[in-house]
DNA sequence: CTGAAAGCGCTTACAG
DNA sequence: CTGAAAGCGCTTACAG
C-alpha cells in the first residue's frame, strides 16, 4: 500500500477505501478523494497473492481436464465456455489444470491445493472411492459428470440414462428394429448409462436385445474412428443396422465418416444419432440428431456450486452438507440424420 | 513452514530441502531426511500465495481472449489446446481470462497484472496501438496473431498471405476462375491478408479481380452463416462461382450448410475452400481442403515466449529487446470438398 | 474517525 | 553448516 500512501497522505487506510466495503464510515470524504485519485493516477492494482495471503481467497477456481491431451474435444470446450462465462460474471479467475490420467496423476491434484485456488471443478474425473478420500478436505471440490457418489462432493450431471431412452425410443416410433449402439468406454458411468437407456428403450418396445448390435467404441473420437470399419470388415454381406445410436456427436461423426466411404448414404441407407448437441452435430452433413445436454448451463451450475462451498468453507468449517447430484434435463434435437427405415434390407457391403 | 518445523525438529531451513536447490550443501543428510519424511506425512504444499509474495513470481500464465463469447470456437481452442500442453511442460498453470471487446475492456487487462501471473498471451487482440502503450510495462505480454507489431511485445504469427495465395492458386491450377472469397472481418490483419494473397494469385493468374468477387463475412461463424444465403437471393439467376475461398474453416462449414440447402453438391457443383485446418475441417461431408496454420504450435510457442520475457524481467530490468514476430509456414491440405470446376457454368437457384 | 502494530506463510540474506 | 531476523504487500483487529 506504500503507493497509496506515498501518492496521497495518509497510511494503508487507503485498503480501506480501495476496498469499498464499510468506507462511508470510515474515511473522511476528502483523503479518500485523495486516495482514488492518487490510485488511479499511479494505476494502482493491490498485489493479489499479498491480499490472498491474508485473505485466504485468491478469487480463483481451477478447472481439472484430462480432455485436452489427444486433442480438442468439443465436450469439454462447451462446458469450459461456461465455467468461464459463469466465472467471469462472479469475478472470478479460472485457471486450467491438465492430466493425462486421473488416478495416476491425481498427486498433480493434491498439488493444485496450495492456495492458488479457492477450489476445483473436476471434469468428468474417472478416480477411484481411494483416490477421492484422499483429496485434501482444506479444498473443495465439485465434479461435472463424476463417476462416483463422494460425500461433500456435489456433482454436476445430467440425465443420460433417459436421454438415451428418448433417442432410441425416438427411432423405434419411426419404425427402426435393428438398432445398434455405438457405445463410450465402457466403465464409464456416462456409457453405461447410456447402455442402460437403450436397453430399456428396446424392453420396452418389446424388441429383444442383442449384444451382437452393441459396438464398443470411446467418446474420444479418434480412438472410435476404426471402429465401424473393423465391424463391417468383420461383418460383411450381413445385415446393416437400420440405426446407429452413438455415445456422442464425436463417434456419430466418426461413424458417419466410415459410412460415407462405404458409399452408404445418411438418413436413406441408415439413421445415425449422436449424443450432446455440441458444434461436431450442426457441422456434419446431414446435421446429426442428437441429445442435447445442456453442457453450457452445466459449467455455470459447476462454478456455482464451487462458490457456494467456497463460501461455506470460509464462513464455518463445517464440510458441505448437501452432497445431492444436481441433474439437468436433456433435451431431444431433431435434425436431418434420422429418417424411417429404409424399406428393403442393407447389406454391409465390400470395403 | 510452522508444518515443516513442528513435524520435524529444525526450523524452516525445510524451505532449502523442498526447494531442492542448494540442498546438498546446506543440511544434514540426517535431518533433511526427518522433514522430507515429516512434510510427506503431512501432506504439506507450500503455500503458493505466500511464495509469490516472496518470490515474485507466481509460476502462471495469463491467456486473454475473446474467443469465448458467442459460443465454442474452434481456433481458440486448438491455440488453447497448445498453450496448456507447454505450459505443463514448463511447469506452468494458466489461468483463462475472457473479455468481450478488447479496447472497451482494457481496463480489465489492466487489472489482471496485479501479480496473479506472471505475464499474458493476448489471443487474436485487436487493440488500437494507444491501448498497446498503456499496458502495465512491468507486465509482459506476447500476441498470437496481434493486429499491431508493438514495441517489446513478441507477436507469434503465420504466413497467412502466402498461405491464401497458394490455396487460391491450387484452385487455379486445377482450372478454377471464378472464384469468390469470402472473408473475415475487414480490418482484422488476418482477413486483409488472406484478400492481399487472394488477389496476389489471381493478378499472377491474369485473372482479373472482381471485387463482386469478395463476400464480407466474419471470423464468427455464427455472423457468417447468412451471408451466402443472402447473397443468393441478390444474385439469383446469375453466374455461381466455381469455388469459394473462405476466410476459415467455421466459414467454410456455414457455407457449406447453405450450399447444401441450396440442393448444390461439393465439389461437383462447386469447390469450397476452408483455412486453418481446425476440427471443423475434418467433421464437414466431405472434408474440407484448407490451409493449415500450426495453432497448437503457436501456443506453444506463446508460451515459450512469454517465458522468456519473464525471465527477462525477472534478472534484469531491461525490457525486452526482440520484437520480431515469429511466423510460422502454414500447410496446404487437400481433402474432398474440391475437383476441379464443372463443365457447364451453373447458376445461384432459386431458395 | 484515523493511525500504528501485528500477522498471513513463506524465502532470503545475514549472523553465528 | 545452521539458526534468528527481516521482509514480500497487503488486511485486520486494536488502540487512540
Amino acid at each position: 500500500m506504500d503507493v497509496g500512501r506515498a501518492a496521497g497522505v495518509s497510511a494503508m487506510a487507503a485498503s480501506a477505501v480501495l476496498n469499498g466495503a464499510k468506507t462511508s464510515s470510515r474515511i473522511s470524504d476528502e483523503t479518500r478523494l485523495r486516495i482514488l485519485e492518487a490510485a488511479t493516477q499511479l494505476r494502482y492494482r493491490p498485489n493479489a497473492t499479498a491480499r490472498a495471503l491474508v485473505q485466504r481467497r485468491m478469487n480463483t477456481i481451477g478447472v481439472a481436464s484430462s480432455a485436452w491431451e489427444g486433442g480438442p474435444n468439443s465436450y469439454a470446450l462447451e462446458l469450459v465456455t461456461g465455467i468461464l462465462e459463469a466465472s467471469g460474471e462472479y469475478d472470478q479467475n479460472a485457471t486450467m489444470f491438465t492430466l493425462r490420467n486421473w488416478d495416476k496423476d491425481v498427486e498433480r491434484v493434491h498439488g493444485w491445493c496450495d492456495g492458488r485456488v479457492d477450489g476445483i471443478i473436476l471434469l468428468a474425473p474417472t478416480l477411484s472411492r481411494e483416490a477421492y478420500k484422499l483429496l485434501p478436505p482444506h479444498t473443495p471440490f465439485v465434479t461435472v459428470h463424476g463417476n462416483q457418489l463422494v460425500p461433500h462432493i456435489v456433482n454436476v450431471e445430467s440425465d443420460e440414462e433417459r436421454g438415451a431412452y428418448e433417442l432410441v425410443t425416438y427411432l423405434i416410433s419411426l419404425g427402426h428394429r435393428r438398432i445398434m449402439h455405438v457405445t463410450g468406454d465402457r466403465g464409464l458411468t456416462g456409457a453405461e448409462r447410456r447402455i442402460v437407456g437403450y436397453k430399456r428403450a428396446l424392453a420396452d418396445a418389446r424388441i429383444p436385445f442383442s449384444s451382437k448390435l452393441v459396438l464398443p467404441a470411446s467418446f474420444n473420437s479418434d480412438k472410435s474412428r476404426p471402429v465401424l470399419r473393423e465391424w463391417m470388415l468383420r461383418n460383411e454381406g450381413e445385415q446393416l443396422p437400420q440405426a446407429m445410436f452413438c455415445g456422442n456427436d464425436g463417434i456419430a461423426t466418426m461413424v458417419m465418416e466410415t459410412l460415407a466411404e462405404a458409399g452408404l448414404r445418411v438418413p436413406d441407407d441408415v439413421s445415425v444419432t449422436g449424443f450432446d448437441d455440441t458444434l461436431a452435430a450442426r457441422t456434419t452433413a446431414p446435421q446429426l440428431t442428437t441429445m442435447r445436454q445442456p453442457l453450457r448451463e452445466m459449467g455455470r451450475a459447476a462454478v456455482e456450486q464451487l462458490l457456494k462451498q467456497v463460501r461455506r468453507h470460509e464462513t464455518s468449517n463445517s464440510p458441505a452438507t448437501d452432497s445431492n447430484p444436481i441433474v439437468f434435463p436433456v433435451e431431444l434435437v431433431k435434425r436431418a440424420s434420422v429418417a424411417p427405415p429404409p424399406t428393403a434390407v442393407r447389406l454391409v457391403p465390400k470395403l
